[in-house]
DNA sequence: AATTATTTGCAACAATGTTGCATTCGAATA
DNA sequence: TATTCGAATGCAACATTGTTGCAAATAATT
């Protein structure tokens, strides 16, 4: 586990430090997605906020995790399974929100439907975000 | 015009104030989506920051405005075209962001497609948002 | 082990969002 | 029209979130 993280981080082409290491391993035992405040209270406060924020800004622009938009200013962020290379990503699955617990669930087998544009209009990305109760909370 | 805004305002049970009229105007006159931020730079700062907040919560809860989520933690609103109620929303049409000048575009005609959840998932909304490069930046 | 490039933490700051409370203002009533 | 009363506003104070520059620490390379 701890080696696999390694492979990751190398295989970016990304030194292996404390943070990266940590932060990636809450990544892989998550199962939803992290905000940047779950991932300082869970690490404690080790680590400097900004190396947190930096940490997922570089972890996004190498296509080891990918944010989610949400309804109400909180960022998400959640490992990436399919096979994304820097400044590509493929995470087209569909993405839910409990409006009770406020899990974020990947739901990595619901694709992202076609959407026909208007004239002009180029799409380079296109989020589904669907909010609701999660089956933990009906 | 400005009667009209007036009226949008009684319907909603809304007293006729400056900041709401000058806010709602705004709306009226924008096609795109408006950030808190815009607001404050159109209004020039004549109003305070928190009653802009106050004001956009007020809308949102009307079904006056909608909100729109990005992935750059900056929510945008938009006027509802659609028959919105207090607390009930029917804005189900998709959102296009620009990348190169920002403009968030309501696709009023192109509807969000039907997303089939797995067991135990009920859904209360669900948002399409694209990005890429719109019409007048390409 | 020494060198070098990268990463980190700190400080200082900017931007964004929230709450309580006194004052002001709009709408209804007399 | 003047008065009354509840609602909206502005201000202050604060909390949270995000950004930048730079020196110190650390990881990778030689
Ligand atoms: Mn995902
Ligand atoms: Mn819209
Ligand atoms: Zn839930
Ligand atoms: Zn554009």
């Amino acid at each position: 586990m701890k080696n696999e993280i390694a492979e990751i981080l190398k295989r970016n082409q990304l030194s292996v430090t404390g943070s990266r290491t940590k932060i990636l391993e809450l990544f892989q035992e998550t199962n939803g997605a992290l905000a940047h405040a779950d991932i300082e209270k869970k690490t404690d406060e080790t680590y400097d906020r900004v190396t947190i924020y930096r940490t997922l800004q570089t972890f996004v622009e190498k296509g080891i995790i990918h944010t989610i938009p949400t309804a109400d200013n909180s960022v998400r962020y959640a490992l990436c399974k399919d096979e994304c290379t820097t400044g590509h990503h493929h995470d087209n699955h569909v993405h839910f929100i409990c409006d009770d617990c406020g899990t974020t669930y990947c739901l990595d087998n619901i694709t992202v439907p076609e959407v026909i544009l208007p004239k002009g209009f180029t799409q380079k990305r296109a989020d589904v975000i669907v909010s609701g109760i999660c089956k933990n909370c009906e």
